[in-house]
DNA sequence: CCGACGCTTCGACCGCGGCCGAAGTAAATC
DNA sequence: GATTTACTTCGGCCGCGGTCGAAGCGTCGG
């Protein structure tokens, strides 16, 4: 029967570990260069550009021109939940040699997974809504109570465009440093933006890697009583 | 950085068209035997084997003997998601060659999606609770209302496991036949095991394709007023 | 105990696809 | 225009991995 050549075409090409390696890049949800994915990758800029191709001809990256640059980034968020839950499933299985994945601290602490917060931050941020009620999270699917309605509106985080598409948008996301849920889908995205906007949060050069800065720090703690 | 080696190795296991198949078939949640994975598959015995030694080791799919035959079924959930998911992307793209996929109008019809309904019937379903105001389905997630909860409770659908967990754990599905959400999760699960208790629905031989008994016609039809 | 069946292991074949060097195009800089 | 930078195309090398035939191993039925 079936769709299975589609499906197998589309995890061959996850399945490469240059264009996996390219694609985990492109989870931090920035557009790269060429040249940044050819080093993110370990491979050529020749091999890099065959890769990028390939990705490009089935759609799960988009191109976007600018000057002598092409700026690559995922195709959108099913590309990015797909990932996920690829991941997802690498991480269960039996110890698969992760030798010396001994991932920056830096990574560990702080960083966005394509458009949300991951790491201690993500995973905190979590907790504290969750030990609130602020957020319900199950297995599958999470929830907004409406006394979490009130914080992220108090906090000027935007979900008027969720809001009129239906009112459930939190997705549960398996971090996969801490092995514990953080809060992503539509939610997780605008509390992310917010955070970026009140400049609490500031990205790291050439990483998914991001830092707190001393007013995030203070006010993660009064918004959450959260000190990481 | 990282663990892109084993996001690409879970894929290219997913990325080769013979097992590619295999887990498609899989998908319908039966234990199949090795035997009847290779007629899926379209290769040898030998071949099958091969590809069921690798699928076993990362965990994609375990194996329950039984005297002479071989049992093998999906790991778990995580694996259909993310099979679901990888689909998703797959269909998304721009034509991508689906030359005589005239999948059988029985598939159309009605199957099962690992644990719980698709095609017509699974988007009919859906539909109907939908306009009942039963469940909202949002991009990401799902909920059930408190009328939901009546309606299935009165159905006589088991959620008491769910429940202890929290409440909410619906997700939309997306049908690839149909293009269209279908209800999956924990409740897609229980009210599809609930349609096989009450007969309403068989299973086809060796298909993921399944049949509605006319009992399950006429009680769709009470509960819903679902005519398929 | 023997044959049939279900499945796996071994070995050899071979083709697809990733890889890089070299050369080509296009945009920015001088 | 000439040079540098960014990226792609071409061509050839090479190895990984999917494939099947043949043989081996356990289980069931008579």
């Amino acid at each position: 029967m079936s769709n299975a050549p589609q499906i197998a075409e589309v995890a061959a090409l996850v399945g490469d570990p240059a264009r996996a390696n390219m694609l985990i890049a492109l989870l931090g949800g920035r557009a790269l260069t060429a040249t940044e994915l050819s080093n993110a990758a370990g491979v050529s800029p020749q091999t890099t550009s065959g890769h990028l191709g390939k990705l490009s001809a089935a759609r799960l990256v988009v191109l976007m021109k600018q000057g002598r640059h092409r700026y690559y980034r995922l195709a959108g968020p099913q590309v990015a939940q797909m990932l996920e839950s690829i991941m997802s499933v690498a991480l269960d299985g039996p110890q698969r040699y992760q030798p010396k994945t001994r991932v920056d601290e830096q990574m560990r602490h702080a960083r966005t997974c394509y458009d949300h917060f991951a790491g201690q931050l993500g995973v905190g941020v979590a907790d504290a809504m969750i030990a609130r009620d602020f957020v319900v999270l199950g297995v599958e699917a999470g929830e907004v109570t409406t006394a979490g309605m009130e914080f992220l509106a108090r906090l000027g985080v935007d979900l008027s465009g969720a809001q009129a598409k239906r009112r459930v948008f939190c997705r549960p996301c398996l971090d996969w440093t801490e092995r514990r849920p953080h809060i992503g889908g539509t939610v997780g995205a605008a509390f992310a933006q917010r955070c970026f906007d009140l400049k609490w949060i500031e990205r790291i050069r050439d990483s998914r890697a991001i830092t707190i800065t001393p007013s995030g720090r203070r006010g993660l703690m009064e918004a959450l009583s959260l000190s990481i």
